[in-house]
DNA sequence: CGATCATATTCCCATATGGGAAAATTAGCA
DNA sequence: TGCTAATTTTCCCATATGGGAATATGATCG
């Protein structure tokens, strides 16, 4: 039974999944080339456990991929996910200028309607 | 003293504002027109106090404005903050196919028919 | 000023981290 | 069969929620 509702964990989505910094810098990272987790945790400077986990949160979402290599795992991009963001996002695209002169405008009722000096 | 890193705050920056699906549901609200508070709680079947919180996360970094109307507040889109969030994904837009021909790859050195969702 | 509607804030709870440290697991090789 | 390297998992901590309930603050009007 739900008592309350909580932040949503990090695997629940791909929003949730790349709200963490250090994760989207992995997948920046993994843009260039596949890497074992030593080696994104040494070109982030990060712990090995620490890189391991944010790689597993991004294995759940579907972001990144793995497949074993020699003694490594090799972690490879799979930004597929990443398109309904980018989707989402560009739902407002029509919203960005326009927000701006809404809020210019606002801001000129303010400015003109009351002549308040600042 | 900082002992250690825990999640970062939602107000922090717009990925995570919008890592909440509540609060992404409010801003594609708010592209129709501006709203209440109440009315955006009505809309959403969400309590005032809850609604208040999440807007009050959206203002902080940034997504919403407000202006007193009457007895009520008006919250107003901004999707400025948005465009940050669209340009980084869009830089994945070339490995969006990429990646697919390479799961396929992948998979196909596995198996051969493996059910692959998009 | 007081009454009232509309919002915001506070207090509380259970949950979900993100990282450090250490132990467990897995893969590849002698 | 062991041994070693590479990675994952577990345990622990302090922090940050998101919502409910109750309270405080704000704004408008008489």
């Amino acid at each position: 039974m739900i008592v309350c509702m909580p932040r949503a964990a990090t695997t629940s989505d791909v929003f949730n999944a790349i709200a963490e910094p250090q994760r989207r810098e992995i997948l920046t990272l993994l843009k260039a080339s596949e890497l074992s987790v030593g080696g994104v945790a040494d070109k982030l400077g990060l712990r090995q456990p620490a890189t391991s986990k944010h790689l597993r949160v991004l294995r759940e979402v579907g972001l990144v991929h793995v497949h074993q290599s020699g003694k490594q795992r090799l972690y490879g991009l799979d930004a597929r996910g990443l398109r309904k963001i980018h989707d989402w996002t560009g739902g407002f695209e029509e919203f960005w200028n326009q927000s701006f002169d809404r809020l210019n405008e606002y801001v000129k009722t303010l400015k003109g309607g009351t002549n308040v000096d600042g």
